[in-house]
RNA sequence: GCGAAAGUGGCGGAAUUGGCAGACGCGCUGGACUUAGGAUCCAGUAGGUUCACUCCUGUAGGGGUUCGAGUCCCCUCUUUCGCACCA
């Protein structure tokens, strides 16, 4: 048998949607408006069988709110800045630009075969001056609010390269490329001040409908913690060394201080003591070593004394200062009042290093013995040898040191983030360059609006230098101080892709301003993005990203509203043998075959029916070969009826009249009308509203012969195909067009509205009980909708297998489950 | 290591609020048909047991709550995602 002409019947549609420009979303209009957004890919050159499962649920979600009456957007783009377009270039000695366009050509091509109603008048590609152009804005906004600073820190280094390499380009300690070790070096970076907004971000109470799992990952990520910042003086010195605690409890129990070999203190002994090699090795050692790894609870702990001491302002206690592997200094102030008694790391260290311990916290019954315990006692409990807060419970004790702290001006109560701020210099190329001059007499000066752009220069050789490739553009790089004139240096450092995509949402409402980021009242038309889909994977950098420069922007008063995503929906993966598909695996499918051969309709519906949207999906190449033959019934069933179909349609039906099949039929056509707005509407889950789709398939061609149909009869069939195109057309929208427009009717599916059912036809004549005896089903029961618990239980308990299961019993309770069930609990009668 | 999820037939999955486990599809088995097609149509398909009715077992493993647990609670195992310069 022929397979249906997908390849016409896709071209022809696709052809008539771009002329009547159904995808073009009209700023402002009397439609309720509705902003669907998936993830902008990077442009790879090619649309892998991820962007088409990705971008086949916005669009199903398009066509729906399209049906729902709503004024829809759906726009795409592409990230288009970033580390694999420079090491393509490299490697192939290209340029980005040429080969970063290349890519955007062709993938646009495979976007329209699959069908998706993307506005492309908005297009927008991150490394475009018309785009980045306003990042660099941004930023300068940024920096007018106080929210960008320079701050030195490690990154990963090559010195054979002389670059700086990220975490990817790090293969086991050493250089991806030339093979010699990774060193850390201290580097001045830019940062954005994203702890400002650590507090608001944590509030969520403003978005519609976010996974649960992504807001406890983001809150995990800030990671609240609520305690004091407490200074200890350095002996000897006028220096205080401040710490952060939540255990202020435990302070009266402090033996020594804990520091990351990157504090500043130790950074500076070490230059005053260029003989103590100990300390110098042991600080090289560490820095260099996985961060992961020396938070981990399982790595053995190593440290060395400084021979220095501070003072406990609590008890005038000296306290021994180590440096240790264990301390990090991106968390609170890096310094760490270590209590071993009552902390785990602390007393692991304390027992290696024979560092003294004491108990300041008593369990309950007051039986810890400092010379008896294996391992930390953590527990609150009642406070000991804490001077005047003795006997106190430890959680009050907590709040009174507080408050004693901050009376004798030791310290204050404080509140620290695990959150860190946001480092966006990449000495890289291929990047949105930071619109800042270094200038000899005026220090740092950002660039005047009117001279933004700051180009980024075309004619690099990358590959050819090592270190930053600006660097090598002389003609770019000196330019004249706009504050003095004078001779001065233009930042080489471009911006972290993510600064690219935390704001390109709101690029779309107004995608080709020359003026502005965009227009206030646009992005108050379409802000905030109603769905926005993308990938688990982004749960904590871009969606905070983004939701960062949202409130920003809000600040400045150029949105309104406080979220950027009302509904966020993460998607699964498409795994090919268990496995992501990746080039370097081999396990990839080229979704433009599978376009080629079977239809965009049949790849869509595949890829939506074998899983809900945020589960991922093992590809089958058998299971796609079902979604093609379900398309191939649902064209036979409708070309091949037509005529009855189009007669049928004539007619309205009197219920009476209709054969017990047809009534079934009827039933199925309303049934599953109401599964299909329930799963599409509702719960959003695809794979169930195709599958419902199918079973009435299958229902509907379980008639074979149109021919002994009465006209009543008729009538219900032709309800029941032609509400097939409405339900398939935002997953199979090419076939359910065609099929629609065969049948007759003159408009388009998304103007179609949505279908409906009535409650009348949903009416069952009967309701079968299923019977429980002890849990186990042991009999089932068939009656009239509205028979009284009475009359249920009595019947239920004559049934045979029923009473052969509770011979010898006593009955105990009998419970009934409106529509459902009978359940009986009886025990043995002794 | 830390944080977050997931685990159901041979496979993808369904079971929406604690109420008939396995919808729908793939695969497989048997049959029909034939223009021999990546066809179509019909029947069957969790495992065990039985001529059959029935019954027993079964949702990663172990325990618990309940008349009733895939679903709730506790523990364990495995897998996936993220961990701040991949995007």
């Amino acid at each position: 048998m022929m397979d249906y002409p997908f390849q016409d019947i896709e071209k022809k549609w696709q052809k008539i949607w771009q002329e009547r420009k159904i995808a073009k979303a009209k700023d402002f209009s009397d439609k309720p408006k509705y902003y669907v957004l998936s993830m902008f890919p990077y442009p790879s050159g090619v649309l892998h069988i991820g962007h088409a499962s990705n971008y086949s649920i916005g669009d199903a979600i398009t066509r729906l709110k399209m049906m729902e009456g709503y004024n829809v957007m759906q726009p795409m783009g592409y990230d288009s800045f970033g580390m694999p377009a420079e090491n393509y270039a490299i490697t192939h000695n290209s340029h980005p630009r040429i080969t970063t366009e290349a890519n955007i050509a062709n993938m646009r091509k495979q976007f329209d075969g699959m069908g998706f109603f993307l506005d492309w008048d908005r297009e927008v590609s991150t490394c475009r001056p018309d785009y980045y152009h306003w990042g660099q804005y941004i930023f300068k906004k940024m920096y007018e609010k106080g929210l960008v600073y320079r701050k030195k820190s490690y990154q990963n280094w090559c010195e054979q390269c002389n670059t700086v390499l990220a975490n990817e380009q790090v293969e086991e300690g050493s250089c991806w490329r030339c093979g010699s070790e990774v060193i850390q070096k201290e580097l001045e970076q830019w940062y954005f001040r994203i702890t400002d907004y650590a507090e608001e971000l944590l509030d969520f109470s403003k978005v519609i409908e976010w996974p649960e799992r992504v807001i406890t990952m983001q809150k995990n990520w800030i990671g609240k913690s609520e305690g004091a910042t407490i200074n200890f003086a350095l002996e000897h010195s006028e220096h205080k060394i401040p710490i952060f605690t939540t255990r202020p409890d435990t302070i009266y129990g402090v033996t020594f201080m804990a520091l990351p070999p990157e504090h500043p203190l130790v950074q500076q002994w070490l230059k005053e003591e260029s003989g103590n090699s100990k300390l110098a090795d042991f600080c090289k050692k560490v820095i260099n070593e996985d961060k992961m790894l020396r938070s981990s609870a399982e790595t053995v702990k190593e440290g060395v004394f400084t021979g220095r001491y501070c003072i406990n302002p609590l008890n005038g206690d000296q306290v021994q200062i180590w440096v240790t592997n264990y301390v990090l200094m991106d968390y609170g102030t890096g310094a760490v009042m270590a209590v071993p008694a009552h902390d785990q790391r602390d007393f692991d260290f304390a027992k290696k290093y024979g560092i003294p311990m004491k108990i300041v916290i008593q369990n309950r019954d007051r039986s810890l013995k400092i010379d008896e315990m294996q391992e930390a006692y953590v527990e609150p409990g009642l406070m000991q040898n804490s001077a005047k807060f003795d006997d106190l419970d430890s959680e009050t004790a907590k709040s009174e040191i507080i408050s004693w702290i901050e009376k004798q001006g030791w310290g204050k109560r404080s509140i620290t983030y695990r959150l860190r701020d946001w480092g966006i210099s990449r000495q890289r190329y291929w990047g949105n360059p930071i619109p800042m001059i270094h200038c000899p007499n005026c220090g740092i000066v950002p660039v005047p609006d009117e001279d933004l752009p700051v180009f980024l220069p075309e004619n690099v050789q990358v590959g050819k230098t090592t270190s930053n490739p600006l660097l090598s553009v002389p003609e770019w790089l000196n330019v004249k101080c706009p504050v003095c004139g004078g001779e001065a240096q233009r930042e080489t450092d471009t911006m972290d892709t993510f600064v690219d995509s935390s704001w390109y949402f709101a690029r779309y409402t107004d995608a080709h301003n020359l003026d502005q980021p965009f227009d206030p009242a646009k992005a108050d038309y379409w802000l905030p993005v109603d769905q926005y889909i993308g990938g688990i994977e982004h749960a904590c950098m871009h969606l905070l990203y983004a939701r960062f420069f949202y409130k920003f922007m809000r600040d400045l008063g150029w949105i309104k509203g406080d979220e950027p995503f009302a509904r966020l929906l993460t998607q699964g993966m498409v795994l090919k043998d268990g496995a992501k598909m990746s080039k370097s695996k081999g396990n990839t499918v080229d979704p433009q075959y599978i376009v080629d051969r079977f239809g965009a309709d049949t790849l869509r519906v595949y890829l939506l029916f074998a899983s809900p949207p945020e589960k991922d999906v093992e590809w089958n190449d058998e299971a796609l070969m079902g979604a093609f033959r379900f398309l191939n019934r649902v064209y036979r069933l409708i070309e091949g009826n037509l005529d009855a179909i189009k007669k049928g349609l004539q007619f309205e039906a009197e219920v009476e009249k209709l054969s017990p099949a047809l009534k079934e039929l009827l039933y199925s056509s309303h049934h599953c009308t109401r599964k299909w707005r329930e799963d599409c509407l509702t719960r959003m889950q695809y794979n169930t509203a195709i599958a419902a789709v199918m079973e009435h398939l299958n229902h509907v061609t379980a008639i074979k012969d149109t021919s002994a149909l009465s006209n009543d009869e008729l009538a219900v069939y032709a309800e029941a195909c032609g509400i097939i195109p409405q339900l398939l057309y935002p997953f199979a929208p090419h076939i359910a067009e065609e099929l629609w427009q065969m049948m007759g009717f003159e408009q388009l599916l998304h103007e179609s509205g949505l279908p409906s059912y009535e409650e009348k036809y949903l009416v069952q004549e009967s309701i079968t009980y299923v019977i429980q005896v002890n849990g186990k089903i042991r009999g089932k029961l068939e009656v009239a909708p509205d028979t009284d618990h009475e009359t249920l239980q009595s019947e239920a308990l004559k049934v045979e297998n029923v009473q052969r299961f509770l011979e010898g019993l006593e009955i105990k309770k009998v419970i009934v489950v409106p529509n459902k069930m009978v359940s009986i609990a009886a025990k043995a009668n002794k």
